[in-house]
RNA sequence: CGGGGUGUAGCGUAGCCAGGUAUCGCGUCAGCAUGGGGUGCUGAAGGUCGUAGGUUCAAAUCCUGCCACUCCGACCA
């Protein structure tokens, strides 16, 4: 394997394009937009799902299935949400083909469906139209459901995992008989991603709320985690929001009180995409390819195998899988790459290239010495340890590398928040530096569209728990009464 | 939707301006050697040159249409 290497300094776009290709992340498929996951990151992908999954469970949720395809009707109903979507939303028109005189397969013009149906870009509309025969009474509340679904978004510019127009998803929804039961799990599903970003994916996030400029079409507030890549670029890389009463108005949906009262219903939805493997990768990766954290790699450890002979092999090929089950009996997963086909040189390179955490060089001189050659893919140290103890110091070394990797993301985040007050000083900074400027505005959305088509940074969110701190916007000296961050995003 | 690019073997490409039946590398297959950082040598297989039409004795090459993907912008998780 030739891989045409791209440095992330000379083209970060190219290098991340890169990156998923050889890595054998994923392609581009036959359709624009659209994307084959590969088994390897497949297999990332439901590392993440796993624990999302267990941690939705963990906070009551369930999970159900709503279907792929939404009548217009249901989906006009909301009127933000449809208009916010419209632009986007493919459109099943026919539901048969036919052969013509020509031998050629053209849509039936005779099957043209009475209600055009919709690929949906989100399941608010049908679930809601849905929860309104589900909910009579408060005592059928809360519901508390989660669906794992591929969504549809006619996107005009893509970019593997970041933005593609079919992508993989989750996509909480729940209904609740008070705003404030709505806002706790709103805010608590927002705790959730960040715990999850943080402890496994290693990406440090910012919790913030988005201006209204960027608040969910149909929602009353949209809650956000959003993440730095190490180009500097801001990355939403969850969403929460709190719906109000929104879709209970739109699709009438009611239930009667303790106390007799009818009231609407109010409502959550939370959502993370295969956009995380993004995240993954853009916060973490070097020039040598994929660096996987420990929580998420496929394989934790990869055993190399060094000999020249048969018999070589064969004395080698047994320590390894003894070495295999004594990690594996500590839940580390290995992989033993014992193909013959391919020079240990080749497989360090590609396991690097494939962000494994941790390769451990086993040949002859070993076996004789009691040893392993050990390294590490995120620093590229290499060392040569016993043996003796290995399945603990592995283990541990593993948590470590995790809370290493994140370190340095944090690090690299945090030198990267930079405090912006004048005008001047925004302009500079987001050109050399880029990263987060922190900044005040005046709170109005026509400044902040000024700002956007000026510099091409928008304001990522008003941090949660923000310092209150007496200012002026750094655009039109209008008063401000905080900071709020801006960067230019994917 | 606007601007650029690309389409030739599984992948990456040369050839196109100055038309004559396709180059090279990687990969694949076979064999021998090699094996502690992307192996070496020898041999072999593999192509309706994106698609439709036109010009020509002759088209990957020139002309026209179409399609697809991709990059850069407007839009977005």
């Amino acid at each position: 394997m030739a891989f045409e290497k791209v440095k992330r300094s000379e083209n970060y776009s190219e290098w991340y394009n890169n990156l998923v290709k050889n890595a054998d992340l994923a392609e581009h498929a036959a359709v624009k937009g659209c994307m084959i996951i590969k088994p390897y990151g497949y297999a990332i992908w439901e590392k993440m799902q796993q624990q999302l999954d267990k941690m939705f469970k963990e906070t009551g949720h369930s999970n159900a299935y709503f279907p792929l395809l939404i009548p217009k009707s249901f989906f006009e109903k909301e009127e933000k949400n449809a208009e916010g979507f419209a632009k986007e939303c493919a459109v099943v028109t026919h539901y048969r083909l036919k052969v013509d005189e020509n031998r050629k397969i053209i849509v039936d013009p005779d099957a043209k469906l009475e209600e055009e149906l919709i690929i949906r870009p989100t399941s608010e509309a049908i679930i809601w139209n849905t929860y309104r025969s589900w909910i009579q009474s408060y005592r059928d509340l809360p519901i508390l459901l989660n669906q794992w679904a591929n969504v549809m978004r006619w996107e005009m510019r893509t970019r593997l995992f970041l933005r593609t127009s079919e992508f993989l998803w989750q996509e909480g929804h729940t209904a609740h008989a008070t705003a404030e039961e709505a806002l706790v799990e709103t805010k608590q599903m927002l705790d959730v991603y960040a715990e999850f970003a943080e402890t496994f994916l290693g990406v440090p996030v910012i919790k913030g709320v988005k201006t209204s400029n960027e608040t969910f079409a149909g929602a009353v507030e949209t809650y956000c985690i959003e993440g730095l890549m190490q180009d500097g670029k801001a990355l939403q890389m969850g969403t929460s929001h709190f719906l109000g009463q929104n879709f209970a108005k739109a699709f009438d949906v009611k239930f009667q009180t303790k106390e007799g009262k009818l009231e609407y219903v109010w409502a959550t939805s939370w959502g993370v995409s295969t956009r995380l493997m993004g995240a993954l990768i853009m916060a973490h990766s070097d020039d040598e390819g994929l660096v996987l954290p420990p929580n998420l790699a496929p394989f934790q450890i990869v055993i190399i195998p060094i000999y020249k002979t048969d018999e070589e092999r064969a004395r080698v090929q047994e320590k390894a899988f003894e070495i295999k089950k004594t990690l594996e009996k500590n839940n580390i997963s290995v992989k033993f790459d014992d193909r013959d086909t391919h020079k240990p040189g080749f497989k360090f390179a590609e396991w690097e290239l494939k962000g494994v955490p941790l390769r451990i060089g086993i040949g002859p001189r070993d076996i004789e010495n009691g040893t392993i050659e050990l390294a590490r893919r995120d620093t590229k140290e290499k060392s040569v340890i016993n043996i003796e103890g290995i399945d603990i110091f592995i283990k541990n070394l593993l948590e470590e590398i995790q809370s290493a990797i994140y370190i340095k993301a944090k690090s690299f985040r945090d030198s990267s928040i930079h405090k912006v007050d004048s005008w001047d000083e925004f302009t500079k900074v987001l050109e050399e530096k880029a990263g987060f400027l922190s900044a005040h505005w005046d709170g109005t959305s026509e400044t902040e569209e000024k700002i956007k088509n000026l510099t091409k940074a928008t304001i990522r969110c008003i941090p949660l728990n923000n310092e209150q701190e007496v200012g002026t916007c750094v655009l039109t000296g209008n008063p401000s009464s905080q900071r709020v961050l801006f960067a230019k995003a994917y």
